[in-house]
DNA sequence: CATTTGCTTCATAACATTGTGAAGATTCAA
DNA sequence: TTGAATCTTCACAATGTTATGAAGCAAATG
């Protein structure tokens, strides 16, 4: 075997992993990302994905580090298995990505937080870091919301493609 | 003067900056951003960004560029005036950010695409694609929507602070 | 307990990004 | 048209980031 085995997933994977790259993942988890979606196993270990992606085992260490940090990936140790296999958390991929995004939301909240404390509230500056921050508080309980909103959407589209009544959603 | 006038404000810039740069934003538009949001004025040259940052007229320009095309800033020429000002879209800030998002995730959802037709629907890696491209589009659709939660949400915690009933939401 | 396998850490070299001063362009005023 | 003010572009130096090979550790096997 020579690397990734087809043109057409490598230049997917290219693609897939810059859109990630352009909104703060750093680009070699990014790739590692791109590549357990696009890819057809559900299941990888560390060597596979160098071999995948035709990067050192070293580059992949670092990058899977940072995934399972985020929560873009697991880890886990089959038992009598010497190395490591990383997969995405769950069949739903919305989840995980979602999960992924509350603690950079937090982290976002903490800082604005912290600004607000340094300039003070009373300011027209303050003011609009409050502002800020409100509206920070809001997406980030507005993201626990989300998973029915996405059923929904879901039941929606299901519906218009078999040409069936949509499945009425809790409020 | 010279520079940054409160120490305070050099430090909340810098903090809730590097909350942006997490996200995905550029150092130097970040902390243009943060520094217009932060400090109590609500129009500046780019002279006076330059000054306020204590960096080059040359970085300004390439950070407001950034912020204009992203539509987080708005350049204006006054007329009669030689230099343009910028300044945040609207009094309201959560809707730009929010305008500002949407072309994030259209480039986001044309990526995904184009790595679909890259490797297949057929496959399960482009199943877990398509199931990916199908949670993007709904979260385009779902941002539609959110000014009205977050016009709820506000009233909600505006009625809790001040002990009234919220207003009620049409659905 | 030695060996093999597989990941991680580390120093480093290639590469990319950032911010600068200097020069060029554009706009208004006179 | 000249001059002054202000922004933009450019080449470059400083700084960061990335990915690598090599060496080091840890876990499983015999």
């Amino acid at each position: 075997m020579h690397g990734m085995s087809s043109d057409s997933l490598f230049r997917a994977v290219e693609r897939f992993g810059q859109a990630l790259e352009g909104s703060g993942m750093p680009r070699m988890p990014a790739r590692v990302f791109a590549y357990v979606l696009a890819e057809d196993s559900d299941r990888y270990t560390a060597a596979q994905l160098a071999e995948g992606l035709q990067v050192s085992p070293a580059a992949i260490s670092g990058a899977v580090r940072y995934l399972v940090d985020t929560g873009l990936l697991i880890k886990e140790r089959a038992p009598g298995r010497r190395g490591d296999i990383f997969r995405v958390l769950d069949g739903d991929i919305w989840a995980t990505i979602t999960t992924a995004r509350k603690p950079m939301i937090d982290n976002f909240i903490a800082a604005v937080d912290d600004a607000i404390a340094l300039v003070g509230e009373e300011t027209p500056g303050g003011q609009r870091l409050v502002e800020t921050a409100d509206f920070l508080r809001f997406t980030r309980a507005d993201l626990d919301d989300l998973p029915r909103r996405w059923a929904s959407y879901r039941s929606e589209v299901r519906a218009r493609k078999v040409g069936v009544a949509p499945v009425r959603t809790p409020r």
